[in-house]
DNA sequence: CGTTAATCGAGACGGTACGTCGTGTCTTGTG
DNA sequence: CACAAGACACGACGTACCGTCTCGATTAACG
């Protein structure tokens, strides 16, 4: 499961009728449609297989379960991360948490996440590979902006930066998916903020 | 859904058979009995109703979707928090955070939480009143340390302590469900509690 | 089963509640209703006892098997035989067989005897008194048209009579239920009459 | 319900994977087989799928309702009438009409008939051509025993022979069906010919 | 007049069959 | 070979009835 199936496109050539690479993109893209109006219980091979105007044996060949067919999704919704850092610290933490905020909550994509989540628990198998990196682009966007704070003296030396990012996503999650239903407010990612920084700043 | 029903019972007389109280409890703990040997996806009501002696018309009388037939267990879970409070803020910290790891991690219940915010997050009307305070126990466990330490003047007087808190869960289960497989080490752990502490402590 | 419980009553004394003497009735009435509304298969002990204002109890406490609830209103049907015999053999057996078609035909009671046959096939202990009798006052009357054309000497005395009439029974009801959807027609009827009467006029 | 899908096979191409022929006659079948075991109230669809080796949905996109599975199976048995005319016109009566008699009272298939008429009254969408001609075998070959009489000259040439046959098959099932658990004796079999064949005979 | 006992309505109980739907596989004909 | 279409065996779903039971309330005859 979960191996990607590439490698035979590369390899010189396969005989018989050709992939249809039309479909390759339109699966995942009709995945999160359906989702959006079916919800995640509702998302069904078959009605992903018609929207994408393929048969449902395409969809299988391409080994997409439920959850890597939105997997694509997500990475997209993280890839669309786009707060440009403006050199204040305080400022840009506090765009970038609210942005990761807002996206999860109102981008379709990112209402998948607690779902992907929550298959990947107990699954081992799960692509790990996704799950690794999906954050990244935040992850490291936000990094860039302590690793600044460093360079330009704020920050100390001897703090993990990776981690104290960590600490700042966490929260977030925390607050949309088991906070009852009241996700952080801009003040409260303010608070957040201060109380990091207080164990960050020199 | 999700109505208490008990209100009924309290009134003169509902007439008709009464509900056998004896498998309400009973249908949330076949529920995770069975959950620890099917998994989430394998739970089946059918098996839930078997196991806890009942029809299945039974369970469905109660309105018992997969997800509210696990809820008390895993209420159940943390009131089974049971780290008593040494009067050390680094250890208790310490004891307390690797709790709540290795419960989500190791407990049958525990692997249900995942589920069980993928559920409520696409469904307002999900027993908030749960997740409201599944973590409460550990919640006020950790806040009353921090309040301790405050007392003992280890700690500032001007941080809002239960979203100090709220950031060491954060990490916990952001590592535990997004961070690839591999939860916090103990080491992380302490490296998180550090980083929190370093804006806490005066 | 189909046990009488009349006796109860006959004996000293019923101490305890007396049964509701207006449910015994409201019971079958109730069920032929159901029946013309939603046909055998959607007649339901629940329905009925809904629409006789009773419990379900009440009507499994009567040992009312669907069978036994319209049984009942196939005698009843019976009994409303009322074709006057005018003297006129031909006439009166015309007028009588017209009346058996068109009683099974487009009573909503007459419209359950393939039911209640059905049952009655594979069930040996199917009361065997209503079955034994249903036909009776039709038979018997038939019977008499036939004895009185031979005490006016118009029929052959060394005929069993009860079997003619048996023929014409059998016959209508052969082309009701058998006849794809095509009852005797009148001219038919005629046709068989003069058949019958072929073998027993002098 | 009830319409033929074969013209989708004759055409063309019907596309998609085609239907699994070797069930198509496994259903009444085993339909057959189940019904002589659980009687007809013990019918289940579930059973005749797992006899039938197919899986339910097979069995419910043939449109097989409980009667339509077994209408094949009498259409079998009353092809397997079997009576070879001797010449003898009452010998001949007699073996055929106790052939029919003992079809139907014996024959798992026979035992289905009463069923299979209750559906048909009341449902004027059952399949009428099957219960057209059910009987005809039998029918046809009963008549044939007449016509032979006539050619032989002992039958009179102005009556409905047709008509005739039907007053034999009708006491016939009367006798089964309503006739009190009691079917037609021999020697009450040789009186219904006597009666027919008095109004028949020159 | 209170006790006793069987009835009533209502409705929950453990079961079981229903007909639908989704799964992942397969089997056609057509590129 | 891949493709679309759709049938296949399987099995879970949620509903509806079954026949039984358990309630509180009712309604007599008996003590």
């Amino acid at each position: 499961m979960y191996e990607a199936r590439e490698d035979r496109h590369a390899a010189s050539s396969p005989i018989g009728r050709p992939r249809n690479h039309r479909a390759d993109p339109a699966i995942p893209r009709a995945a999160v449609t359906v989702l959006g109006e079916s919800g995640f219980q509702g998302l069904t091979v078959e009605q992903v297989a018609r929207r994408a105007g393929a048969g449902r044996a395409t969809v299988y060949r391409r080994r997409h379960t439920k959850e890597e067919m939105i997997i694509g999704a997500l990475d997209a919704l993280m890839a669309d991360f786009d707060v440009e850092p403006s050199g204040d610290l305080h400022e840009d933490l506090f765009a970038m948490t609210r942005w990761l905020r807002d996206a999860l909550l109102n981008a379709p994509e990112g209402r998948l996440l607690p779902h992907l989540a929550a298959q990947a628990a107990g699954d081992p198998n799960f692509p790990s590979s996704h799950m690794d990196t999906w954050v990244c682009p935040w992850h490291d966007a936000v990094e860039a902006v302590f690793v600044r704070g460093r360079t330009d003296g704020l920050v100390r030396q001897d703090v993990n930066l990776s981690a104290v990012v960590d600490l700042l996503a966490g929260v977030v999650i925390l607050r949309l998916y088991l906070g009852h239903g009241k996700p952080l407010t801009d003040e409260q990612i303010q608070e957040m903020i201060e109380a990091v920084l207080g164990g960050v700043l020199l």
